[in-house]
DNA sequence: AATTTTTTTTAGCTTTGTCTAAAATTAATT
DNA sequence: AATTAATTTTAGACAAAGCTAAAAAAAATT
């Protein structure tokens, strides 16, 4: 595995995770995602495309190459072991390990990160329940629905929680939701498709469809 | 305290172990040590004189203000708490943590630092026996006496490594020589410099001057 | 003191990654 | 189908950090 700047890393992991919703990834997207603007995305394409790191016609989107897809996941295993490091061991609250991984995995020593991987035991999930890469690029699937397609009355684990902003952490903790914990849906609106939701010990309240959609559950232990 | 780029963050650090030799740095020096053109040290030097880190005035050299030695020590702080870590809890051996810690040290997350700080116990010396500065930026002088200096048959113990080439670490671990051993000086060899020593329950050794100039051993415990 | 050598600085060029403004292409609408 | 709108790309500029080659200053020699 070759190396490469924070920039380019910055662009194919933006780019992995753009792809789990659309097979093929458009330059405004990219540049929204990465605050920057199409223009430079479209410069930086070309240099992927030269490193064949991703598949790319002018005009007609991207995807990453199976070589970029590996090292996509390579970054997101950096990512989430140092995000897992520093909840369990530093004792960061999970909502500010983000950014500070945000630096560190671009850190790119194998050896350091196959090192961090034994210390911490090999963990599966990083505190935000996203599944860890094995040293192989593997990963867990991990099963799970998300919080706006749960039927009613059917108990579920909070297990992942993908759109990290800081509000929208902001409000989780003000409503106790977090990784693990038990709720069920106890009606729907279909209006506006916001949830009542009940947690143990503590009366129903209302989310938004937005947020709900944010929420993926697994069912059982 | 602001934030600076990792060039520049390089630049300040070498310049601070310049000067625990001479006052004043010259260009070249600092080329040499950072194995970059004087052209450019000059532009760096221009660029960190405007941001107040340092005292220079063309061809005159460079010392380093106030303000760029406070910097400087943070590096520095940040560098040997990683190379503790790296050693302490990944299992690293002492001789492959710098290059590593080289990159980690850039990472700048004042909470991070702390948190890891806390996290191995302040620990007061990296595992090459330098003193690490704690979150003020004091760090303790340990009282060490270079190993050519050591009076003859006086047992001291080895606490400090300067020049950590791969070469000079690859000898010292041949040699069985690391921080923590125990030794004394059997004879010394006035016509290159060179000692005879002793380590426990080994037969003695002769060691160049090149060598014993680089080590710093302390008396007692 | 004058000349040579060494050191340092300046001037101008390169690469990486960004930007704006304008041109080209594709998509949407009338 | 033709026109308008949106998207994407190109062209050209800029800042950071490096380089080489030449000029300037300081140090060392004769």
């Amino acid at each position: 595995m070759l190396n490469y700047s924070t920039s380019e890393e910055n662009y194919i992991k933006a780019i992995f995770h753009l792809q789990q919703e659309h097979e093929n990834v458009t330059t405004n997207a990219l540049a929204d995602k990465l605050k920057t603007r199409p223009a430079s995305v479209t410069d930086m394409m070309k240099k992927l495309k030269n490193k064949k790191l991703l598949h790319y016609q002018p005009y007609q989107g991207f995807r990453l190459s199976n070589e970029g897809r590996k090292v996509a996941l390579d970054i997101i295993r950096r990512h989430r072991l140092w995000e897992y490091f520093l909840a369990e061991k530093l004792k960061f609250s999970w909502d500010e390990v983000h950014e500070v991984a945000e630096d560190l995995e671009h850190v790119s020593s194998k050896k350091l990160i196959d090192k961090l991987d034994v210390y911490l035991g090999f963990p599966r999930f990083d505190p935000h329940g996203d599944p860890i890469p094995n040293s192989l690029g593997k990963m867990e699937s991990n099963n799970l629905v998300c919080l706006a397609d749960l039927p009613v009355n059917k108990p579920a684990i909070v297990n992942r929680v993908i759109n990290q902003s800081a509000e929208m952490l902001d409000l989780l903790r003000d409503k106790h939701i977090g990784i693990g914990t038990r709720l069920e849906i106890k009606k729907k609106f279909s209006y506006d498709g916001s949830l009542e939701i009940k947690l143990k010990q503590q009366a129903p309240f209302t989310i938004s469809k937005q947020l709900a959609q944010n929420i993926f559950v697994g069912y059982g232990s």
